[in-house]
DNA sequence: TTATTTTTGTTGTATAAACAACAGAAATGT
DNA sequence: ACATTTCTGTTGTTTATACAACAAAAATAA
């Protein structure tokens, strides 16, 4: 069922109403026409050039924020999941359109609030709208750094590189030397922006030469 | 003279503090203890590990947001200048240390805000507050799509690309295809990421085939 | 189960970039 | 004005990666 009252735990316990009373998240569900929208796989949510007006958190599923260079090449920014925020800093920015496409990578559920309809009629008075706003610069404030750590990623010199950077990032996340990570080689590929199967082949040589080992998606850094 | 009476109506309408009453920013910059530092050429503002409590305001002058990778090759994050912050977003994660430097590329001057001791005293109760924090969430969503900017720059596959998509990028940016860059070349090489030699031999090699010039830092995209 | 599709790993070859070393130009200091 | 330092452009060589083509494994469908 994707009714607003099965996630309601899960919506009030999401960073972005985080602090909220049970009366300021109810009145506020409803002045921003709160709904669950539900995309299948392969699905785009966003795409490049949309106006985004709308505060969109996944419940469940996965999404990948993605780009397509100049001659068809994919980048992929970033991969998100369970309570998430997507497309935020298109919210933020006024008239300006989304530079990157939000596509399902596998069944996912997205609660949509129509941010600009509410903030207008409020006008930024009520206290709910305020923790909100204090939430939100929170969350914009992770993505910043979560960038920046990709950008760090993609940055190194070599396949080797960035493939220990981002798997030593990752295991930091999960705070353990053994992992899963998200992605499927071709978009870690894309991720960190080298070709697929250079990087298979590199991987390999890490694990033969015992700095790694994995078993499909799961990783073990072994110093 | 490094007053902050100078700077008064800099400040005023600088995008931190913007749609401010007179009344308010005065509050506010009491408040936050608002002062200006002085910086030198070279010097570091903020550097890798620091807790960062304040905000800053670059007033005068010109930072470059850098990162050394694991074995010691300069990463250029950004280049920021006049009415730009610094580090905001490890200002909006509490408890995270910054995981770049701040420094200095000429002689700058910067506004330096207590942040924390403020808003633990103010209780993000009074209406300066509302108002700066909108502000901040929306400078943060811009510092986000220009971060996903740089993404899409240093993500493209050869050297000619990076070059061609960062100076589009500018002269989108200058509404012009006449434009100057703040970067030399090597900052330039270490913003894309590459061997600043193998780039000005693309750069020499884009100007014989008549798709830029360019001369010193002025830049012209020839279609 | 078997067949089909998708994903992952392996290898050889062509190509682009890093690196090193240097020369000339521009900027800076004295 | 001169000396010195910093910045930029050029070239040859080495090295890493993209690319292509394919094989093996895994996942999915019939």
């Amino acid at each position: 069922m994707t009714k607003l009252e099965n996630f309601y735990n899960q919506i009030k316990n999401s960073p972005v109403f985080f602090g909220m009373s049970d009366d300021e998240l109810k009145g506020l569900l409803e002045c921003f026409n709160a709904r669950i929208r539900k995309y299948e796989k392969d699905e785009m949510i966003i795409r490049q050039g949309d106006m985004i007006s709308n505060i969109y958190l996944i419940l469940e599923g996965g999404v990948n924020i993605e780009k397509d260079s100049y001659w068809g090449r994919r980048i992929i920014i970033s991969r998100l999941g369970k309570n998430d925020n997507l497309a935020l800093s298109f919210v933020g920015s006024k008239d300006v359109e989304s530079s990157v496409d939000a596509i399902a990578v596998e069944d996912t559920l997205v609660l949509v609030l129509s941010y600009e309809k509410c903030t207008s009629m409020c006008q930024n008075a009520c206290t709910r709208h305020k923790v909100l706003i204090n939430n939100l610069f929170q969350i914009l404030s992770k993505e910043n750094i979560e960038l920046i750590q990709k950008i760090e990623n993609v940055s190194q010199k070599t396949i080797r590189d960035k493939l220990m950077t981002y798997l030593s990032n990752e295991a930091m996340k999960n705070h353990s030397n053994r992992f899963e990570i998200q992605f499927n080689r071709q978009d870690l590929a894309d991720y960190l922006n080298v070709d697929r199967s250079a990087m298979s082949f590199e991987l390999s040589k890490l694990q033969k030469e015992g700095l790694i080992s994995y078993n499909k998606n799961r990783f073990e850094l072994l110093s």
